[in-house]
RNA sequence: GGGUGGAUUCCCGAGCGGCCAAAGGGGGCAGACUGUAAAUCUGUUGCGAUAGCUUCGAAGGUUCGAAUCCUUCUCCGCCCA
C-alpha cells in the first residue's frame, strides 16, 4: 500500500489541493513533504501526535519526512483558530522548547541515513531582510485575497482584532515552504485542518513564483464524537512527556474514551491493521471495554515503550478490577514521623496534591468521595495513623478515578 | 488624534450604594445509575475548623457601608479622522 492509501484508509485526510497529482506522486513514493511544529511548550501533546502519526506511516511507505520547527515563526504565533493573540515568547524559550520536542520526534520518526531531517526555520527566517523579502515574497501576496482566508476572518469578526504581526504569520509559513522547497526539493505540506490557509498560500507562492507545482494536504483535526477537541483535560493538554503527563494518566485518558471514538482512535493513533482496527471498534456494549484496553496500551506502547505500557495497564486493571494495588500510580512519600501522632485527613489530601486546598478536601470527604486503604473516609476529624499501612504503603481514592499511593520514608 | 462603550469569581454573563462571596449558563468535582463510557438525575463549586479573611482591570478618594459613586491610570472594542 503506498502512503496515500493508508493515509486514506485510516481516516487521516481533510483536504487536498490536487487529489489526483497527489495520489500519482504517492504511488511513486519517495515524496519529500513537511510538517512544521510550533514550539510553544517543551513537549507535544496529543495533537501534535496526530501529525506525527502520519508521517510515520507516510516514511515506512517509503517517504521523506521533513520536520520544521517553528523556530522562527514561533516568534510571531499563529492566530489561525485563536480567539486572542499570543503571548509573545522569548529566544531562549524558543530554542529551549525546540530542543525538547526534536528529542522526542526522534522516538517516532527514524532520522538516521537521511530519511528523515529535522530543520529550524529559525535558520532563514530571524535575519531575512525586510525590504528584500518584502520585494521577493511580498509582492505574490494580495491583501485582499488574505483577508478572505478563514483563519482571518475569524478574527476580523471578532472584538479580539487582528495585529499586523499576526497577520504576517501566514507569508512567514509560505516562505517557508518556498525555502525547503529550494533546499530539500520539498514537494508537500501537510498541518493540521486549521493549517489550510498557510497551506494553500505557499502552494500558491511556489507555484507563481518558480512555477513548480506543489501540493497540500491537511488531516483531521482530533476530535471526538460531539466535534470537542480531544486530548485536553482540565489540567491542560495530554503531553507526551511523562515528566508532565505520567504514563499511567495517558494511559487512563485513552482508558475512558467515549465509545463513539474507540476506532477513530486505533486507526488514527496506533499501527493496529484496519481489519484488526474494525472488529474492535465493532464491539458491542461493556465488550468495547476491551477495544479501550487495546487503545490505550497500544498507545502508550508507542509513546512511552512496552515496559511503561504493561505497568499502566497492570496498575489499572488492578485498581479498578480487585483493588489490589500495584505500582504506576502516583507516589508520594512522606516522613514516617509526620504519622506518629497522626495527620487529619485534610492534611493528607493536600499535601499529597489530591485536592488543592482544604475547602475542597472537606467537600470530597462531606460529599463521601474519600476513602483511604479501602475505607470510606466521612469524617472530617479523620486522623490518619502509622497502622494503617500495609508494608509501609497507604492507598488514597478520592472519587473513582483518583488513585495517590503515599509511601512511609 | 476625536468621540463612545467596556474590563465581574475557571469561561460566558447578570448585578449598578447595604439583603453580594456576588443571579443564570457552561465547565469542574462528588454522589446515584452504569461498562473506569455516554446520557440523565442530585449535590457542590474563593480561602478558612466556627469566627473570620481576601475577591468584581490598577491605584487613590467619597460614605457608617462600594462590584456598584468620584479621580487618575492601564488594557480592549466600536465609530470618525
Amino acid at each position: 500500500m503506498n502512503a496515500y492509501e493508508v493515509l486514506k484508509e485510516r481516516g487521516f485526510i481533510d483536504q487536498m489541493t490536487h487529489e489526483d497529482e497527489i495520489k500519482a506522486l504517492f504511488e511513486k513514493g519517495g515524496v519529500t513533504f513537511y510538517i512544521g511544529i510550533d514550539p510553544t511548550a517543551d513537549s507535544l501533546h496529543v495533537g501534535h501526535f496526530l501529525t506525527v502519526m502520519a508521517m510515520a506511516h507516510m516514511q515506512r511507505c517509503g517517504n521523506r519526512p521533513i520536520c520544521l520547527m517553528g523556530g522562527g515563526t514561533g516568534m510571531i504565533g499563529d492566530p489561525s483558530g485563536k480567539a486572542d493573540m499570543r503571548k509573545m515568547m522569548t529566544v531562549e524559550t524558543i530554542d529551549h522548547n525546540v530542543a525538547c520536542i526534536k528529542n522526542q520526534l526522534s522516538r517516532f520518526i527514524k532520522f538516521d541515513d537521511g530519511g528523515a531531517i529535522i530543520v529550524n526555520n529559525a535558520d532563514w527566517l530571524r535575519n531575512l531582510n525586510y525590504i528584500e523579502f518584502l520585494r521577493d515574497v511580498g509582492v505574490h501576496f494580495s491583501v485582499n485575497r488574505m483577508l478572505s482566508a478563514d483563519c482571518f476572518k475569524i478574527r476580523m469578526d471578532k472584538e479580539a482584532g487582528l495585529s499586523f504581526l499576526e497577520f504576517n504569520y501566514m507569508i512567514m509559513q509560505a516562505y517557508d515552504f518556498l525555502e525547503l522547497h529550494n533546499r530539500h526539493n520539498c514537494v508537500m505540506e501537510l498541518g493540521g485542518s486549521d493549517q489550510w490557509s498557510n497551506i494553500i498560500a505557499g502552494v500558491d507562492l511556489i507555484r507563481r513564483k518558480l512555477s513548480k507545482p506543489a501540493y497540500g494536504m491537511t488531516f483531521k483535526l482530533l476530535t471526538n464524537s460531539e466535534g470537542v477537541k480531544m486530548g485536553k483535560t482540565v489540567s491542560g493538554a495530554v503531553w507526551l512527556d511523562p515528566e508532565k503527563t505520567t504514563p499511567y494518566e495517558f494511559y487512563q485518558y485513552w482508558r475512558n474514551i467515549g465509545d463513539n471514538d474507540v476506532e477513530k482512535c486505533l486507526a488514527l493513533l496506533t499501527f493496529l491493521p484496519m481489519d484488526e482496527v474494525r472488529r474492535l471498534g465493532a464491539l458491542e456494549g461493556s465488550e468495547i471495554n476491551k477495544a479501550k484496553e487495546v487503545l490505550a496500551f497500544e498507545l502508550t506502547k508507542i509513546v512511552h515503550g512496552e515496559v511503561e505500557a504493561t505497568k499502566a495497564q497492570e496498575a489499572a486493571r488492578a485498581l479498578f478490577g480487585k483493588g489490589v494495588v500495584a505500582g504506576s500510580v502516583p507516589t508520594t512519600e512522606v516522613a514516617a514521623a509526620d504519622f506518629a501522632e497522626g495527620m487529619d485527613i485534610l492534611t493528607l489530601l493536600t499535601t499529597i496534591g489530591v485536592v488543592p486546598s482544604r475547602s475542597e478536601g472537606r467537600r470530597a470527604v462531606q460529599q463521601g468521595g474519600v476513602k483511604v486503604a479501602e475505607q470510606p473516609v466521612t469524617d472530617l476529624e479523620f486522623q490518619v495513623t502509622a497502622d494503617l499501612f500495609t508494608d509501609g504503603k497507604l492507598l488514597v481514592q478520592k472519587g473513582k478515578k483518583t488513585y495517590h499511593n503515599v509511601v512511609l520514608k
